[in-house]
DNA sequence: GGGCAGGTTGACA
DNA sequence: TGTCAACCTGCC
């Protein structure tokens, strides 16, 4: 007895939540600060993006967070505070980093109060990161959003969700060239025909430890320890994995002086360091070194 | 036009 | 084990 047309009909009205943490720095660097490739920013400050198929809008109206979304029977303020990572869980997160005793990580926290892995699905991440090598976060946004526009559903108001692994496993090297993605075209086919003959194989990596996924997925072509560690982090719920791209690269050489340290080196020492949060602790680093905080 | 970028791979020392 | 060029494209 559902009337029909609900789901498209003009926007609800906006629903509020408060104690959220987050403040408008935090929240575009969550949504807009490279985790996440589906979030748009228009000029009134409205946050535009997809969770789970569904089109939310989010904003910071004083103290309060508030959200809307078109589809009000297909998504609920549940589903919303589990993607943002809205619970006690990260408040003790926060407390167990070592920001006592490591005051460059105390400036970073400091700066970006709220600041939070999103809880996106492991698919999807494995997509948008395939096309991250070398490309600027709009570049991937472009290509990802172009690739969704073509191949994905449509959600309404001009917007399209991601297609699945098995829909591209129809499409061809060439048409993926064709869309600008250059050498990782090759990979994201690659990556999609290997999942087409091991149908269970993505959905069994979160069974495993961090380890064994890591070595897992770097199976895939074009996935090497940074691209593991990013689909781990940001698809897989794994907050062990610390990516080291360019920009943490450069936090643990310059700030950390470690300058003669090998990748590896760095990397043993950021597990060792940060513990089994590191991957939080990666996020204030980059964020901060990003918007030059630190 | 040349150099370089949020990475991976394979060749080679 | 470590270094280096090639890979596409876009931007400076």
């Amino acid at each position: 007895m559902v009337a029909q047309g609900v789901d498209k009909t003009s926007p609800q009205a906006w629903d509020s939540l408060e104690g959220h943490g987050f403040t408008n720095l935090s929240l575009a660097e969550t949504l807009g600060g490279g985790q996440s490739f589906v979030w748009d920013q228009d000029v009134a400050g409205i946050w535009h993006g997809v969770i789970n198929q569904v089109i939310v809008r989010l904003r910071i109206d004083g103290s309060r967070l508030e959200w809307q979304t078109n589809t009000p029977l297909r998504f609920s303020k549940k589903d919303l505070l589990h993607y943002l990572w809205i619970d006690t869980t990260y408040q003790e997160a926060i407390d167990t980093l070592p920001w006592r005793s490591d005051l460059i990580l105390a400036k970073c926290m400091d700066s970006l109060p709220g600041l939070r892995i999103l809880r996106q699905p492991l698919d999807e991440i494995l997509f948008y990161f395939l096309l991250s090598p070398v490309k600027s976060i709009p570049q991937i946004k472009e290509t990802g959003g172009k690739v969704s526009q073509i191949f994905g559903p449509s959600l309404g108001c001009g917007k399209h969700g991601f297609p699945g692994w098995s829909k591209l496993a129809e499409v061809s090297e060439k048409e993926f060239r064709d869309l600008k993605m250059g050498y990782r075209a090759k990979n994201v086919a690659g990556t999609a025909q290997f999942i087409k003959s091991h149908p269970n194989w993505l959905g069994s990596l979160k069974q495993l430890s961090y380890n064994e996924a890591r070595t897992e997925i770097m199976k895939l072509p074009g996935v090497g320890g940074k691209i593991a560690d990013c689909v781990l982090l940001f698809g897989g719920g794994m907050l062990e994995a610390f990516p080291i791209d360019t920009w943490i690269d450069k936090v643990l050489t310059q700030r950390y002086h470690l300058e003669d340290w090998s990748l590896k080196q760095k990397l043993s020492f950021a597990r060792l360091h940060f513990g089994n949060l590191a991957g939080l602790a990666q996020q204030f680093f980059f964020s901060s070194e990003r918007l030059r905080l630190l």
